[in-house]
DNA sequence: GGCCCCGCTTACTTCAACGTAACTATGCTC
DNA sequence: GAGCATAGTTACGTTGAAGTAAGCGGGGCC
């Protein structure tokens, strides 16, 4: 169970990175060129967007189709293997709509409980980006 | 879209860390101690453990019960909460169940054309990482 | 008195992800 | 020839998750 080469860690818990399974999502309607990825994307900075592609095209989740225009046009499109991301992705944003709330407020019970305990740390209160 | 504040930054695509969705699996069954959680996470490194737990703990996906006795005794058990990201870990494992060779073999088409196009460089048959 | 058990904690190191800022290449238009 | 547009690249620094190694606390047992 657990091993380094079980599909766990390569399974949509971690699409490639931070940005992956947001760039999936971006794509699900038809391909999109990369300025027009970075604006749903909150202008992510431009390095980052392309890594999460190149990791992306390395596991045959989009397709990379470069015109050679100019000015430089480059599509990306998702694959068929891309595509069956969709469902996971979908019951993951379905918790996240339908749970969200409760999570916050399960933070606040802690974080108040921290605060009653006499722990105070004005740290504490901040999110600790584990999220 | 996308702003810091999305659901989609603390759903399931990362739950809390690494080792988060893992340690959820593990609890499915019922509750389970400090040590029985570490066999089938491969002897992960308790500090990462009690980081782990205590993220989940904190977002109120598992309760922790401390039994007062000697030796320690402590149990871990899921939440409400803590269930309901059963079904979407379900729907990523899977994913990963049906689609994990496809993802290597892309992966070694992705290097193969590396190959092919004469950028050989020998790192580059191991894996990121990113996975 | 010394060792075991279990569930941690602490100090330190490593490494990948992420981000910022600036720069590049190419052809087009003014 | 200056500037614009797009799709990047490069250099650099920060952050945080993960791992390593060792120690702690306190009752039970010999």
């Amino acid at each position: 169970m657990f091993n380094p080469a079980c599909p766990s860690t390569v399974s949509p818990f971690r699409i490639a990175d931070k940005w992956g399974g947001l760039v999936v999502l971006c794509l699900e309607d038809g391909p999109r060129r990369f300025s027009e990825l970075r604006v749903p994307l909150r202008r992510v900075a431009p390095k980052v967007l392309t890594e999460t592609l190149r990791a992306l095209e390395r596991d045959g989740f989009v397709t990379r189709t470069d015109y050679g225009e100019n000015p430089p046009r480059v599509e990306y499109e998702l694959t068929e293997l891309g595509r069956t991301l969709l469902p996971a992705i979908a019951a993951c944003r379905e918790w996240g709509a339908e749970n969200f709330d409760a999570l916050l407020a399960a933070r606040d019970r802690y974080e108040a409980g921290r605060y009653e305990a006499g722990r105070y740390d004005s740290d504490a209160y901040l999110p600790t980006g584990t999220g």
